[in-house]
RNA sequence: GCCGAUGUAACUCAGUUGGUAGAGUAACUCUUUCGUAAAGAGUAAGUCGUGAGUUCAAAUCUCACCAUCGGCUCCA
């Protein structure tokens, strides 16, 4: 089926579940129920009903008795005064009407089977032969117009698929996907914790999980000192009075720790580190033969998010970036930001990320008329959004833009990936800022001896440490290539007698630097594959009469694959060319 | 923070209309010494998320709170 109409499809069953919900709570009031990727909402107002799942099969029972009668949607046009008129017990859509009118778009309504509802088109010609194959799956609230502001509406999601096969296809694949989720590995193969003493949003890294976080973090850091970085360390915490200088006080200070206030002062712990990198700058005058001055950070920051918004990896309150900010020339500060997208598209290939299929571009910009969330300097603002979208049509690269998105200092390029639930979130960004120049004073001298304004690029490498690890959890679904992984090598005994031998191959694996371990227990070979299966060892060594004999080492790959019996040397080679490849 | 769901042993889960807890796995002990995805027996392990309340009696009913999950808002 086209996109098209299989967004038709989702559209009408949305209008559908609407008319069921009304017959069966009457009083409700039904606000928008869009088409979305892999299904369909509406939003409704209850009133005083409390609604849930258990709901859910009365409600598709009502949408398969209604539908029986709905032979077309029957689009007509009308003016705002009759609109008006026909909506007048539903706010929502008196609202909508209005809105409407305001734009002086046009007024349509459909009137399937007698459920009549406001709407502008986009639907099947013969929804009771087309509409069968559904299922509502979730409750959620939802604010009016996606703002927190209005009251919370009440949210079913569904979806529908063309025919059955599809439609049990699409729930198998989200039971898979479950399997894939981080923080189901990350308990199964014990990667990290959290614990309700320690508090919420905070993660314990066990130690295999420190293993492949200190890898990655190890590979970012080489590999951007390899490209010019500048890896500094600064503190955790600083003077508020920073952040007020900085500017992100009053734009952060909802989502900031309470400061600790001692002896006179008042401390916070930081929620970004840009204004410890510029004091940093400040420390000396600058040539312009310096630029670009790229500090870089694995930086830990602390950032006190909404209870609700916490989800495993994906969102915590204590978290480590790989940050950097750059301070450049505006003139060469395109061929910077491309740059920065260059050092992306290269880490991200070797850690299996592909553009296009598991993350894209995003120039997020700001908007001129918001001027509480949007530091006000227009001119800087086209410069801005000019610079990053050049350097993003100068790599033919596609990209979406995002109104209302940037931050409050400038735009920026969010580069965004979805996890196993299908949740998008912007897992590196790269930022440019020309509020922060002017509020700490940062200075160049140039060739001619004037001092001049640089501009900052605030950017990501791989993001939050604890985000891309979600993803790259999710993505390997726990199977992590070599080099990450926590164990690379188990070795196994198959009797007591084999033990020594195999602690003395494991004694010099590890010497060599590989992660490799021993299991002694006295199972048999079998349950000790399995186990290691499980863990999703990369490789497992076993060892037995034959292998004594001969010194050597009999290999088999995950996955089950026989590499069949190998001496020390040829072991140690293999695994070492997969960890220098990175596979 | 808001809406909905969930919370029983280290893990995955049972627990019927209220009669104060059970399985598998893991751990530990013993036996077994085994050739490519689970050997056998035994032992120990639980403030039933927390706190109140109703009741002769609460894992089970009521209320409040906490945490987790899926959304909304927010965000790396």
């Amino acid at each position: 089926m086209q996109k098209q109409n299989l967004d038709e499809l989702r559209h009408s069953t949305a209008h559908l579940m609407a008319a069921a919900v009304l017959e069966l709570f009457p009083g409700t009031q039904n606000a928008i129920g869009p088409a979305v990727e892999n299904g369909f909402y509406t939003d409704f107002d209850f009133g005083d009903v409390q609604i849930s799942e258990t709901d859910f099969t009365k409600i598709e029972a009502k949408m398969r008795e209604i539908v029986k009668t709905w032979k077309k949607f029957e689009v007509k046009e009308v003016t705002p005064d009759e609109a008006k008129k026909l909506f007048k017990h539903n706010k929502y859509k008196t609202e909508l009407i209005e809105d409407l009118e305001k734009k002086g778009e046009k007024i349509t309504v459909n009137n399937p089977g007698g459920f009549l509802d406001l709407c502008r088109g986009g639907h099947l010609d013969n929804p009771a032969n087309e509409i069968s194959a559904f299922k509502l799956l979730s409750i959620a609230g939802a604010y009016w117009k996606g703002s927190e502001k209005n009251k919370m509406l009440t949210r079913i999601y569904g979806t529908v698929f063309p025919t059955k096969k599809e439609l049990d296809e699409h729930l198998a694949m989200l039971e898979e996907a479950k399997m894939h989720d981080h923080k189901k590995l990350g308990k199964e193969l014990d990667l990290f914790v959290f614990s309700e003493t320690v508090g919420k949003g905070l993660p314990l890294w066990t130690p295999k999980g420190s293993t492949i976080r200190r890898e990655l973090e190890r590979f970012i850091v080489d590999e951007e000192i390899r490209r010019g970085y500048l890896h500094v360390y600064t503190p955790d915490l600083a003077n508020l009075a920073l952040y007020e200088k900085s500017g992100h006080y009053p734009f952060y200070k909802e989502s900031m720790y309470a400061p600790i206030k001692i002896d006179d002062e008042q401390f916070m712990l930081r929620p970004m580190s840009c204004p410890h990198h510029f004091e940093l700058y400040l420390s000396n005058p600058h040539s312009y033969k310096e630029l670009p001055i790229r500090y870089a950070e694995l930086a830990k920051l602390y950032r006190y998010e909404q209870s609700g918004e916490l989800a495993g990896l994906q969102r915590v309150r204590s978290f480590t970036l790989a940050d950097a900010h750059i301070i450049v020339s505006t003139e060469e500060s395109e061929k910077e930001v491309s740059n920065v997208l260059d050092l992306i598209d290269d880490v991200s290939k070797i850690l299996g990320i592909q553009l296009g299929k598991d993350y894209w571009y995003r120039l997020s910009l700001g908007d001129k008329l918001n001027e509480k969330k949007y530091f006000k300097d227009d001119a800087s603002w086209d410069h801005a959004e000019k610079v990053l979208r050049n350097a993003l049509k100068k790599r033919n690269a596609d990209f979406v833009e995002a109104e209302g998105e940037a931050a409050f200092y400038g735009p920026k390029i969010d580069v965004q990936m979805k996890n196993v639930n299908g949740k998008e979130d912007t897992a590196f960004t790269v930022q440019y800022d020309f509020v922060m120049p002017k509020r700490f004073n940062l200075k160049y001298i140039n060739a001619a001896g004037e001092e001049i304004q640089p501009v900052v690029i605030h950017r990501s490498s791989i993001g939050a440490i604890e985000r891309i690890m979600a993803f790259l959890i999710e993505k390997y679904a726990g199977a992590f290539p070599t080099w990450l992984a926590p164990v690379q090598m188990i070795l196994l005994p198959i009797a007591d007698r084999h033990i020594e031998f195999t602690e003395k191959v494991n004694k010099e694996l590890r010497e060599k630097g590989f992660r490799s371990e021993v299991d002694t227990r006295s199972e048999r070979l079998q349950a000790k594959i399995r186990d290691a299966a499980l863990q999703k060892v990369p490789f497992m060594g076993i060892i037995g009469d034959n292998e004594l004999e001969n010194n050597a080492v009999s290999v088999r790959a995950r996955g089950g694959e026989d590499l069949g019996s190998l001496s020390i040397e040829s072991l140690i080679n293999q695994l070492q060319e997969k960890i220098d490849k990175k596979i």
